[in-house]
DNA sequence: CACAAACTGTCAACCGGTTGCCAAAAATTG
DNA sequence: CAATTTTTGGCAACCGGTTGACAGTTTGTG
């Protein structure tokens, strides 16, 4: 097997009121054994200067062991078919033997390809994200990109902070729900390639789940249950994707001959479903349809503890079927989105926009569809 | 206000098989103005000092504006002291002006730090990790530094192959859960410094949770509750804190004069828990303890699945407290375990000691407390 | 077989900072 | 005011790769 010389780098620097996470996903199995470093327990505190005995080797070392330059070890590990076969094998069995792996800083800094690619969500403790984050990673991976990801914090400003800082160090960048306007994006797309999802920006590549028929599903399915009167709680203002869903459950409504309100929330995490409670009592209607399932659960959670039997009295319907969808009782109905599946187009598309492919010029969508649990069903009141 | 003139850097490439994903908060205010740069696609600044108008100005480029050398724009930038406050002012000045970040791969590339440490988790897709995550972070960040994080998929080689990996990127280590031996975390220790978290490593600093004081609760608890048999749901075999909680929890039976077994699971999530239901009734306990959440979770949906009631005939008691804990019917009991504050404090230790302070000799232990929720309860059957 | 085209390896110039060493300048002292 | 110490800034050598230019070899073609 030819030896992986390629190694995988770091962030640096957080900047004051800037944090940085990275992960690392580590499913490898072949690496040439590590414990034999073990030496004796001099714990040798990387002091000031000390450089000294034991850095790791360059391509300098594997020059003067395969017998030939530096700049041929390099084309040998990066051009491939730039050096004969002949010399890159020697070249490779001395990188082995000297257990070489690239500094990536190094890689970098003549080239500013960083084999690396940012993603922005609005908020990391948000468990929709997370399959989003997974299946931009895992295509990342397999790829050989690292992903990076930051947190706008559900703020339009922060986020393009955030996505100028990023856009410096990454090869390429991936919006998740973006909450900037459409100009910002653009701006940002004319550096790097941009990939946007969650939201359909003209002239920027985007993966956009299409609610029409998850949505359709529900409301024909509350429809049925004898629901006549149906209550949207809606997400964040800035959020393109909430006036979709608002927009598509307006529409399904209408069709299907039901009221729709809408209720707006402080935030969209279960304590702003908690929130709303109140309102929804209020608005008279018997079945909701929340921006996502956080607020689902936190108004679940709500209209329980003051004694409304769900889905007897009301029913409730999520969005997006996050991880702890059917922890509770009754386990959330909810439109899936294919969370995951975006988040993999999109690094795809990123990807192949970084290796000189065209962009698509339309959005590309991905269908939603309708779970149901327990939390919906016919109106007994 | 005096400018900020470091920046964040990023990782490199990720290896086949070793993906990796970077997190970035964001949760700055202070920032010059970076919508500025938006507006127009060309607002490029001053733009026509060098050559190309599309490269991120350098210390060169300040030394030339500033009409010193660039190496004292290097120690004015880093160095604080070691220029005149008159020179240093016209750096900064000069530095503001051209909106000058550090290039953080040209400034690790000759001091090999990298502002940077590492965090080892088993499973990112567990939340358990997530409250460490977030308070390694949140210290790191307030530091300046920049967290990395790797899973190790609960692997013990899959965890050293990606700490040594690490390791050489990574100015400091943190270890959560590992699952390697003690021998290789102090070998990884030799070499930089390193925290580990949930395990009492010889000769490494570590920070570990007392499950005593939650555990005592948590069995007298159920003992006061007329229970006389109880189960552990032991988590994986090379988890340091599962043999602790088994310890815990044989202790403060014979001390409360129950009776315990132990189960084993197959792994330690949802699936897992539901896995070993049938174990758990065919144990003949009337309550149990387990290893985390995430089977406590599984293990409640498969019994009441099978119309065992929850806490009437069985007392299910969780640990670690994780978000989502609360979404279940009946709310979980739980040993809330301060992760956030785990990983808070490990962050703390290691950049103290980047900052050449000693580590501690032993562990730092915090208190666990239990949480009481719904699913333990007075025994019925 | 002569000549052009293709292939290979070397040289040297970066990429953007950092830092040891040294000398000029400033401050302190006798 | 001269001698000495302390500051301060400049020079240049890295850190570890990448890459354009170029020359020596091979290979291909008529």
């Amino acid at each position: 097997m030819r030896p992986n010389l390629h190694t995988t780098g770091w962030p640096l620097n957080g900047e004051a009121g800037l944090a940085t996470v990275m992960l690392l996903v580590a499913n490898s199995d072949y690496d040439v054994a590590v414990t034999e470093a073990t030496n004796s327990g001099a714990a040798t505190v990387p002091s000031r200067r000390g450089r000294g005995d034991k850095s790791s080797p360059t391509i300098y070392d594997i020059a003067k062991l395969a017998g030939v330059n530096p700049s041929t070890v390099s084309r040998a590990l990066s051009k491939p078919g730039r050096v004969s076969a002949k010399t890159q094998k020697i070249i490779e069995d001395a990188a082995e033997q000297l257990n070489y792996r690239v500094n990536p800083f190094a890689r970098a800094l003549p080239t500013g390809r960083t084999q690396t690619f940012g993603l922005i969500v609005a908020d990391i403790t948000n468990p929709t994200f997370f399959d989003i984050i997974r299946g931009a990673e895992s295509t990342g991976s397999s790829r050989d990109y690292t992903l990076v990801l930051a947190e706008s914090a559900e703020s339009a400003d922060t986020e393009v902070t955030a996505s100028r800082r990023m856009l410096s160090t990454v090869d390429g960048l991936i919006l998740a729900s973006p909450r900037m306007d459409d100009e910002q994006i653009r701006a940002l797309a004319a550096d790097k390639p941009v990939v946007v999802i969650n939201r359909d920006v003209d002239g920027v590549p985007c993966v956009v789940p299409d609610v029409t028929k998850g949505i359709g599903q529900a409301v024909r399915s509350l429809a049925a249950n004898g629901h006549k009167q149906i209550a949207y709680v809606a997400g964040p203002a800035q959020s393109w994707m909430s006036a979709r869903r608002w927009e598509g459950v307006q529409s399904a409504s209408e069709w299907s001959k039901l009221g729709a309100v809408r209720v707006e929330s402080s935030k969209p995490t279960v304590d702003g479903g908690r929130y709303v409670a109140r309102d929804i009592l209020d608005s008279g209607a018997t079945a909701v349809i929340t921006y996502n399932d956080l607020l689902a659960i936190g108004l679940m959670q709500e209209l329980q503890a003051a004694g409304v039997r769900v889905p007897d009295q009301i029913s409730i319907v999520g969005f997006d079927d996050i991880f702890g969808a059917d922890f509770t009782t009754p386990p959330l109905t909810t439109v899936r989105s294919p969370l995951g599946e975006c988040g993999s187009r999109a690094a795809t598309l990123l990807l192949d926009m970084l290796h000189g492919n065209e962009g698509p010029s339309g959005a590309i969508h991905v269908d939603t569809e309708l779970v149901v649990r327990g939390s919906s069903g016919r109106l007994l009141a």
